[in-house]
DNA sequence: TGACAATAGTTTAAGTTTAAACTATTTTTA
DNA sequence: TAAAAATAGTTTAAACTTAAACTATTGTCA
């Protein structure tokens, strides 16, 4: 199979779709994740600490599924902004728990809602709910194969 | 429909699994990117001038999904390593046709496919060729959804 | 127990991303 | 045609991403 052929495989064909949904999703949120004086992955991490009473970077960094690297100045900058707040854990010198402020917790009970009730209706209008569960039965099985490391 | 309930709302945790989809597929092609000296961005370019006369920023652009201001940085790393040269473009002075050099080619002859054939088992093995295109069908209507500006 | 491995979080350096502003050059339109 | 609008590419600044290395602390096991 040549260099030109390549363009057009069935299975590889659907990575410009991926990407540009992925791309328009997002973009979806951003405008009104930047309104609220917040990037997208500083509202990742408001949105998984609302509700909780904290974690530390690493459980973090699994729920929001940012690196933990990433994660030391994403929340340097929320914790300047007052939003969260780095606790120590006790019988673990090496952990810091990570939690939401009184301010961060009035944040999220004001954006989080509003980010989900401007999103949703996007999906509504694009795919049924039987097309949606489809879709994310697919997507898993795309994430678990890719993950594998043992290749072929 | 309160904070914590929005978490299991069915539309939106099609999020997560997409997510996290997306970047285990490009996880999977990264370190043989890297092992070639080239960023993704920078193989995407390569892959997209392959097999042609060059393309404007603009046409690059769109065909690569990177923003336009990124490919100046990205292009002038790649002319750095003589991958790609700016050429001027007659009858338009503010143009720049990019294409890549001889050294450009071979790379991309030797790197593209190799890209392809690692990447294709991963979608083989996880999805059918129907489901593949009922994939494909169902993110370009996410995609179409999330373009339309005026929102509702 | 004491060496060694694992874990938590940070730091570094290079590259990318984004929005916004900016220069230079066409194109449009009044 | 002159002024205004659009377009191509670059630049800026702040934030994020990645891999890799690093510090400090805890866990394992011979």
């Amino acid at each position: 199979m040549d260099a030109f052929d390549l363009k057009d495989d069935p299975y590889l064909k659907v990575l410009r779709p991926l990407v540009e949904a992925y791309q328009a999703i997002f973009q979806v949120g951003d405008r009104h994740i930047r309104s609220m004086g917040l990037t997208p992955p500083q509202f990742d991490v408001i949105a998984e600490l609302g509700g909780t009473k904290g974690m530390t970077c690493v459980e973090l960094s699994h729920a929001t599924l940012l690196a933990k690297a990433s994660l030391t100045g994403i929340i340097d900058r929320l914790e300047a902004k007052e939003l969260i707040e780095r606790q120590v854990v006790p019988n673990d010198r090496r952990a810091t728990n990570i939690r939401l402020t009184r301010k961060g917790e009035n944040l999220h009970r004001k954006v989080f809602p509003a980010q989900a009730n401007l999103m949703r209706p996007y999906f509504q209008q694009a795919l049924t709910k039987q097309e949606i569960t489809a879709l994310q039965d697919m997507l898993k099985r795309l994430r678990n194969s890719c993950r594998r490391e043992t290749s072929l």
